[in-house]
DNA sequence: GTGCTTATCGTCATAGTGACAGTAAGCACC
DNA sequence: GGTGCTTACTGTCACTATGACGATAAGCAC
């Protein structure tokens, strides 16, 4: 920061964008929003979805101002983080462009819209997203990638889980979230007692549901808490956790 | 994505900055990097060293720029990650400024150089920079703090600690490292057992060193591990952790 | 009621932790 | 060369968390 370098006339323009990695599990699926392009460069390729940020407007603003306008989901039971901003040079073929990208995770997956400039709008499963298959525009594959390795991360040792449920929901819910997440089989009487003695993740309304048969389930509610003590932990850790994803 | 909003010319040029939280431990204390500034705005105050990104730049590479010219320090001994982005529309009063910032742990102090446009660089211990005494420029306190929150937090699952140590260090050595980055004081026993029994985590070198009296300590060398298992937890969990900082 | 489902509680061996006792091995000083 | 100082390291113990899995509870269909 120094006084040359601070004369804004003196710097060629860069363009800021926010991208959004929209996360959802709908169907017994991990899903994710993407957009098909309508122009180039990588017309008709699938993206993330995105776009550019306003004058006076705010970077969180700005992804906020995208969910809503693409994603059939209630801003209000939508978590949204920061995910990372990504700034290679050559990253946009026509002019440089540093993407922020933010990390959306909501509970409904309705159908969702196709905004301006994009011909379609989908959720598509994590998984053929993530394939190579698929050929994402610009390098939203890596961007994905560490969204999704970050909502995995979150699940650990936050609560964000719950707001992928609905308002009420049962152990076993919360626990079939968490399956989808980390795409691994979890034990029911384990994860019961693991969610129900950490502080504060989970309370009792006092209800009971049979909506998935058997035995009435207890209803819960999110708790208040902001981290998990003690944390569920993934079996991973010798897994792909490369240095780089590891931001706490 | 869209079209119209792909097309450069029709956006407002946004400056895209890198801030730097460089943080290290010198004489028992954990010291930020800061610079004062010498021209508006913010001017004379203390700031975080940052500057504007070039137009072929790549964002990690404008930070470590701005590494190799403000701090006496290593670029080869210095771990650096981004840390998050700042893109309030009013954060810098003349322009539209986003700020890419980038956490920075390297070893050694040495004096650092006030590069262009600042009058004065100077290690200063966290504890003041974070005083509402000093009153950073811009909103470079906050993102001190969220420097320092993730520093601290990457020490509890991760093994960066070791690049504060020499290339060769004694467990006690990288026990004041991790008692400094979280200002409390850790069992040695304790501490010991943990770091030995942690996946590679490090190594022994063989040798020894008598270089704080007493009984001679082993030396060792960090290990190849790039995550810590099991993990070195701080007290904490009942603390300041923020939903916000919970970034992994 | 029988048999199906899912929910929930309990048990047990094992791993990790904090607190802290005890031992090892240098050095300074006499 | 021993005494006492320092710091390094090993060990113990009670407690908590965990994975694996057995057992029981409580609905529904027939």
């Amino acid at each position: 920061m120094t006084t040359s370098h601070y004369n804004p006339r003196r710097h060629p323009p860069l363009e800021v964008a926010v991208d959004l990695v929209m996360l959802s599990v709908a169907q017994g699926r991990l899903d994710v929003l993407l957009v098909r392009r309508g122009a180039e460069p990588f017309e008709s390729r699938w993206a993330l979805p995105g776009g550019f940020v306003g004058e006076r407007e705010g970077l969180e603003q700005a992804a906020r101002r995208r969910l809503a306008q693409e994603a059939g989901v209630d801003p209000g039971q939508t978590h949204m983080e920061q995910l990372a901003t990504y700034g290679a040079p050559e990253r946009d073929p026509r002019t440089r462009v540093v993407s922020v990208a933010y990390l959306a995770l909501a509970r409904l997956a309705l159908p969702p819209q196709a905004g301006s400039g994009a011909i379609d709008a989908r959720w598509v499963p994590v998984g053929d997203a993530e394939s190579d298959a698929l050929e994402l525009a610009f390098d939203h594959h890596t961007i994905l990638r560490d969204g999704v390795e970050r909502a995995r991360s979150k699940f650990e040792y936050t609560p964000i889980a719950t707001v992928l449920c609905g308002p009420e929901f049962t152990v076993a819910e919360l626990r079939r979230t968490y399956e989808i997440m980390w795409g691994q089989e979890l034990d029911p009487r384990n994860f019961h007692r693991k969610v129900t003695n950490a502080e504060d993740f989970i309370r009792p309304t006092g209800g009971t549901t049979t909506r998935h048969g058997g035995r009435p389930a207890q209803l819960y509610r999110a708790g208040r808490a902001v981290a998990l003590y003690p944390p569920l932990l993934r079996d991973a850790h010798g897994e792909s956790t490369s240095a780089s994803q590891i931001a706490r």
